[in-house]
DNA sequence: GTAGGTGCAAATCCTTTGCAAGTGA
DNA sequence: TCACTTGCAAAGGATTTGCACCTAC
């Protein structure tokens, strides 16, 4: 069993709570994906291993992955919760294309300190932070120079288009 | 009139849409505060001066002033969307203390430029960026040396408690 | 006169909750 | 056993839309 799906059982006893064969297959499958997948994005790929479970149950699992600190919750303006897991990168920022809905992962050590630094500051106890880049990735700006604008993928979620380290 | 209302204005020619006394003074009140109003927060300010005025154009006049330029949506992760007039500071950003609700505003220009100089090795090109740390306030964390945490507003609202430039 | 605006009620969309029937420890 | 789970349907809460009536230009 991964570490993280052993962190998730020790947080489900910590908290009293029941391993099922539900929560199995849904922490298995959302933390094999990367992308930032809404609760029904998740509903509609669980839904093809086991046509029995309910979106109820995505929204609690998901709620759980958050709670154990195997996922986070990210907004990117479209009035819906997406999650990531956090076994792949352990903190990133986005850069979000608001033509294509595509995102641009990125993480910047000087960033992240300068603002743990302005936090200081102000005596502020930081417990997680937020950087979001809303604009035009270079292709839906019509840079030439970088790719064209993507189809809109199947599922309307928008694809990882790189990650800068 | 002011610098605002006239930009206002001048979109509102611009797209072809009309002046009415219902914008005028929902813009004229949300112009004059500084504070992260939800769109109830500002139906319930509007209708004391005017109590015929129906949320939906309050809903209706925010989403102009946004297109103006003259307003900025933010989210807070309370799940409704609050407003800040553009006229006060130009660009901050938001410390969010998840116990008490108040936000700490801050600049930073180091942040901005480093920022942009993540998005432009990417080609995007940015529309608006948002930075907000979650945590705990100094009063609510206990730190002596600062402020108890505030009983919470008659309204819910979110209070300012500082702002850094 | 006419395109645009307003307020109301109804509709939407995402998410949560109540509940009766299951199920893991 | 029994507290925790589950799926369904209903409820919630913020925001948007349809519509008949009004109003700025």
């Amino acid at each position: 069993m991964s570490p993280e799906k052993q962190q998730f059982y020790r947080h489900l006893q910590r908290a009293g709570l029941k391993r099922t064969g539900q929560r199995d297959l849904i922490v298995d499958i959302f933390l094999h994906t990367e992308d930032h997948l809404s609760s029904e994005d998740l509903y509609r790929i669980v839904k093809e291993q086991d046509a029995s479970i309910g979106q109820t149950t995505i929204y609690r699992t998901l709620k759980l992955l958050v709670e154990a600190g195997l996922a986070s919750e990210v907004r990117f303006g479209d009035g819906r919760s997406r999650y990531e897991p956090n076994n792949k990168f352990p903190h990133h920022d986005h850069l979000i294309c608001t033509t294509c809905n595509r995102t641009i992962e990125f993480y910047s050590a000087e960033s992240k300190a300068l603002l743990d630094s302005i936090a200081a500051s102000r005596g502020f106890h930081p417990t997680q932070q937020s950087i979001r880049i809303f604009g035009l990735c270079a292709a839906c700006a019509g840079d030439s120079s970088h790719d064209s604008p993507p189809a809109i993928n199947k599922r309307g979620v928008p694809d990882v288009i790189g990650v800068a380290k």
